[in-house]
DNA sequence: TTGTCGTCGACTGCCTACAGCATACATTCC
DNA sequence: GGAATGTATGCTGTAGGCAGTCGACGACAA
């Protein structure tokens, strides 16, 4: 159905199908089109995406490594349930991952990434102003990668990258209790950083992840979690059965 | 040719093929059979675990998923390369989980879990006494998956167990570097986390894996690395043709 | 009504086969 | 002699299909 795939033109596929369906189902996930906890029958997704089981399946497998969705041997794939605990676990595991890097960062700055930094927080801070929401969470995410690469540790960066995404997805729906402050939080950052202060640095990004956690915990404890259901699941109604 | 399926007898699969191949493959990277760098072709794969390319191909998806494997789209599967540098950066990282965990499981220690430490310690220092390095490499590991576990945080738990795993494949060549006095270390941190004195567990677990990344290095320093060669190799000198 | 067993349906896991692509070698042209 | 192009080959990516397995539903008996 929303398959541009098997068009007459020979578009170019810029990448591998599987890749592409990766994309899709996990932009499903991040969205909520795919729940949480919901069986993800691969009939069905090869379907509605146009292609064979087979690249649905790698993507699977994929995605399962990121975290994303569960592989039950013989019973397939499952979203991932996120619990308020593993979110919290989450959000202190990214904590624990970004102050580090913004110590390394801090170690040895560099003016080029100082500056891209601070081109970032303005347009941070201009969509916060602006109450642009999706550019506003955008800037932050491209900031907190850019600290994360200028640490110079691409494993610590891979990790974050992973975890921050996941965090992303829980994040998402409480982006906008925190505006201003959080900008002005970068700010102090960037400058601790640009100063080359280790603990300065380190200390205001545990602080700021910390804020970011506890508001996540604030909202979660107001909007309770929706649903921990759909454990199997399985078999539609089923018609008439003749 | 090793293969156990299609073997007349409903043998009773006590897991899907692939994650069995998945093992396998995994077992012939770590000891080496499989080098750093080398192309890991379908087929061959397939023919010598007597299995099909699908169940490979998946296994090889999800061991990218962990690092072991560099997928490039069109290309196929690659060994992962471990430099010196990502070794390095490795370590650090996981300098920087193990400490937290230690802090944590500091934090709310638990009677029944510091008497399997001390069980753990004493067998390792046993081995380390007796020589038995695969002992006492064993005891290791299983010490510091224990004091991850005590952290209560799953999450943490999980990406450390991932880190330690490609830590441990750098490692082996320079496990007995570090004998006895790596189990006085653990010693040391076993009765810091029964005192619940946290600032004192994370330091002894961060000095001691900064001791084994030191080690590392130094030996990485004496017997230089083997082999960043292999880039793409493909297609076999070919017979005589025609 | 409740517990147990048999049947049915659906989905996954795996295999085989084909098409497209990328690389290496051989040939031809300048 | 060197470079560009044609050709061959191995590999990956994908499709389709079949069998095994798991869960659910319904029937039967206590």
């Amino acid at each position: 159905m929303l398959a541009n795939q098997g068009s007459t033109a020979k578009i170019v596929r810029p990448t591998t199908l599987r890749e592409s369906v990766l994309e899709r189902i996990l932009e499903l996930i991040i969205i909520g089109s795919l729940k949480p906890g919901q069986h993800l029958v691969e009939n069905e997704l090869a379907d509605n995406l146009g292609v064979s089981r087979q690249p649905v399946r790698e993507a699977l497998q994929l995605l399962s490594g990121e975290g994303w969705v569960d592989l039950r041997p013989g019973h397939g794939a499952y979203v991932h349930s996120p619990t308020v605990e593993e979110a919290d676990q989450l959000l202190a595991v990214r904590t624990l991952l970004e102050t580090e890097s913004a110590r390394l960062a801090a170690r040895n700055p560099d003016k080029t990434d100082i500056s891209d930094l601070r081109d970032i927080c303005n347009r941070g801070l201009a969509a916060c102003v602006a109450d642009d929401v999706d550019a506003a969470v955008a800037a932050n995410s491209e900031l907190h990668t850019a600290v994360v690469n200028m640490s110079g540790n691409r494993v610590l960066a891979d990790l974050t990258s992973q975890v921050a995404r996941r965090v992303r997805w829980y994040h998402t729906p409480v982006a906008r209790h925190r505006g201003r402050a959080s900008w002005e939080e970068h700010a102090a950052l960037i400058d601790a950083i640009e100063a080359g202060d280790e603990d300065v640095a380190a200390d205001i990004m545990r602080r700021h992840t910390e804020h970011t956690r506890q508001s996540y915990l604030e909202s979660r404890a107001q909007h309770p979690v929706e649903e921990p259901p759909a454990p199997i699941r399985r078999r539609r109604p089923r018609a008439v059965s003749g």
